[in-house]
DNA sequence: CAATTTGAAATTGTATACAAATTGGTATAA
DNA sequence: TTATACCAATTTGTATACAATTTCAAATTG
């Protein structure tokens, strides 16, 4: 019995304002429809923090309890909700509710198939497109991601290491790539963070670094293979009898 | 008792009982919540609209004509349409509205490099799982196909040809690929029905069997290379020139 | 005590109510 | 005539109200 009815305003209670501090979100908007409407906001925020590993898979996403982090109503949060479970990032069950998305392996191994043939495609499409100015960024990323390693700055390293690909995706100029590496980048974090084992961090790096350096070359066919092998590693790091712990508060 | 009949204000008239008999929706559902919501239902029947080419790009999408065509409240109108939007198959501007998608010439020209991306990268799946019932499933396709063109039933033979894309993805057994290829299968649809020029079936149907040949004899690359040939030649007929209509009613 | 029933609280699905924005036409002024 | 300001009707964005389903623990029964 905490909510009076079935309402999911301020109502008058106080334990919502400490839900509010513990997990503030990012900015109420000061008048909405600049531009943006609420569900985007919504969305975005809840996007992000999946990227981000703030949201964990199958972590229950219970309508009301967003109302309140977000001070909106119950139709943005299930609207946001839905937009998200259409990209198969959030699950969402009829009559049961929606929760993070936490692949089966099944699920995992078929993301990798997908993924390895779309970075395949990028990379030939980029090879075609690629400059010495891009060429000329991407190093400089590189060097960011070797700086974090040194410092072993591991969280920013990940999201460097995660930016990489994107950036090789923007090079080809096609939204709709990005579009779609991005979904996939976001449930390869999903999975990683269910069946992660520790890994090599300096070997990713490298053949980060290699494949740039065939870039370079013009050797899209030994880049595909060197971005394949890459990927296949990754996959060939989970370990899918990692017993996986349901978030439950 | 439910439903009051006060559903989405009627406004004042019979031009919307025109539009209701005009195209009747498929099945009102007898109760709802037999596993299904009704903002799947309507989200179905919508995507199916559109790859069978009843909804044709750049047309309107209004929220009160389509409660009145399903019978339903605005809420799971608006959550259909916004989850198709998430698919880029509906376009919606916020404060004005929703349309059937019409791909710009660029963003044409992008859903074809991914999907020659996609298609090439289900081929190289597909060629390690293929085995003699797939071939035969694949044999009997083309002679459907065949029986269509020989018919000049074109319907027939346009759905049966979208057919056969599915038909070697859904051999990967990668739901996650079908999935995606669908959604490009879609677009496609769109892209067509906007840019079209006659073009030559007979041509396409004959790279459909070069395509079966090829994979029988474990040449994967060559089917590849025949694939993106095919779907090279279909972006080729398109005439980007072509004036596009919207329909105003 | 184990298994089943049951019922109220919690949660989701759907409908409606209200607010804000857009649209289109008309009246007015330059 | 053209341009602009303004209002009313339409349409979309958001909030609330209500209905149906699920959950889970206490009560009942064997």
């Amino acid at each position: 019995m905490r909510l009076k009815s079935t309402v999911c305003r301020p109502s008058s209670a106080e334990e919502i304002k400490q839900k509010m501090l513990e997990s503030a979100p990012p900015k109420p908007k000061v008048n909405y429809s600049t531009e943006r409407t609420l569900d985007q906001w919504v969305y975005d925020s809840l996007f992000n923090d999946m990227t981000r590993g703030v949201l964990l898979p199958g972590e229950k996403l219970v309508e009301t309890v967003l109302c309140e982090k977000f001070q909106v109503s119950r139709t943005v949060v299930r609207q946001a909700l839905h937009r998200l479970a259409e990209l198969k990032i959030v699950n969402i069950v009829p009559n049961k509710g929606a929760s993070v998305a936490a692949p089966t392996p099944q699920e995992a191994i078929e993301v990798f198939e997908v993924r390895r043939g779309v970075e395949a495609a990028i990379i030939r499409l980029l090879s075609q497109k690629i400059g010495p100015i891009d060429l000329q960024r991407l190093q400089e990323r590189l060097e960011a991601e070797q700086k974090a390693l040194n410092e072993h700055d591991l969280p920013r390293w990940a999201i460097l290491a995660g930016g990489f690909h994107l950036a090789l995706a923007q090079i080809t100029g096609n939204k709709l790539f990005q579009k779609l590496l991005l979904e996939l980048l976001t449930q390869c974090t999903l999975i990683v963070a269910l069946y992660e084992t520790p890994g090599n961090t300096d070997c990713e790096h490298a053949e980060h670094v290699r494949l740039v350096e065939l870039l370079a070359l013009q050797d899209t066919e030994g880049a595909i293979k060197i971005m394949d092998q890459h990927l296949l590693n990754l996959q060939n790091r989970l370990n899918f009898n990692k017993v996986q712990i349901q978030t439950v508060p």
